[in-house]
DNA sequence: CACAATACATTGATTTACAATATATTATAT
DNA sequence: ATATAATATATTGTAAATCAATGTATTGTG
């Protein structure tokens, strides 16, 4: 166990939400995804992709539709469900919410004060 | 796969980084961390939490000593290494990176205002 | 001495990212 | 035509980690 492990899992937790972002954008098809995600610094391997957008898709949350190249093989393009728009505004608010958190808890300068902090 | 599948997995991805973080603190005893958890929205079980320890404490990041209680068996508190100190400040800095990463991913045009985050 | 409360700890199942590899399509060279 | 390279989708096996359930141990109370 290493930190490289912690700042990885750190990534994973958030590979769904910054994929639905990127299809959320506009009509994408996987090798876009990659591509985008390592201009964030979120890398991610076709062999976690595929996978990834087949139960996004089997959730409902996404479509594609096949789109011819002019240099190769069909891509699959996807889109953003009105499930998926839906889903994703849900995860923008979770994830608004838990950055704020984790900033309370890790970057207080006072102790934290827990005004309602009364028993469970 | 659902929605809270999502969330789950981003809270996953910051467990470490947040239970270091409340060591740093001051001493704490596993109790005191899944309170501490749960007041930021950010449950931890006793069977993720202690085998979380003893890689951290494995890994030089963490020490503990008993400590007799007056009401129960003695308790692990648990500090922070010299070592584990400058792994959260990586984990700070890792964290802070990413964040700013997926926002501008997500395109979130409003900073979050309950923190005063001017950092890197 | 039995029982409840507190605390530390382990086991088995499930999920999922990753590395490696497989399958399929298109264009180009010979 | 056929082989090869490039592009694209997809699957398999492995490893890591959380969780639910349960186990073990200590202390105090009736």
């Amino acid at each position: 166990m290493d930190i490289q492990n912690t700042q990885s899992q750190m990534r994973k937790g958030v590979l769904e939400f910054c994929i639905l972002s990127i299809i959320q954008q506009g009509e994408v098809y996987p090798s876009d995804i990659v591509e985008k995600m390592k201009l964030a610094n979120l890398h991610i391997l076709e062999g976690t992709l595929y996978p990834l957008l087949t139960r996004l898709k089997n959730a409902g949350l996404l479509n594609y539709r096949w789109v011819e190249s002019i240099s190769g093989p069909p891509r699959k393009y996807f889109v953003m469900t009105e499930e998926g728009k839906a889903a994703f505004e849900v995860l923008l608010k979770t994830w608004n919410e838990m950055t704020s958190a984790v900033n309370q808890l890790t970057q207080v300068t006072n102790p934290i004060s827990t005004s309602e902090a009364t028993a469970s």
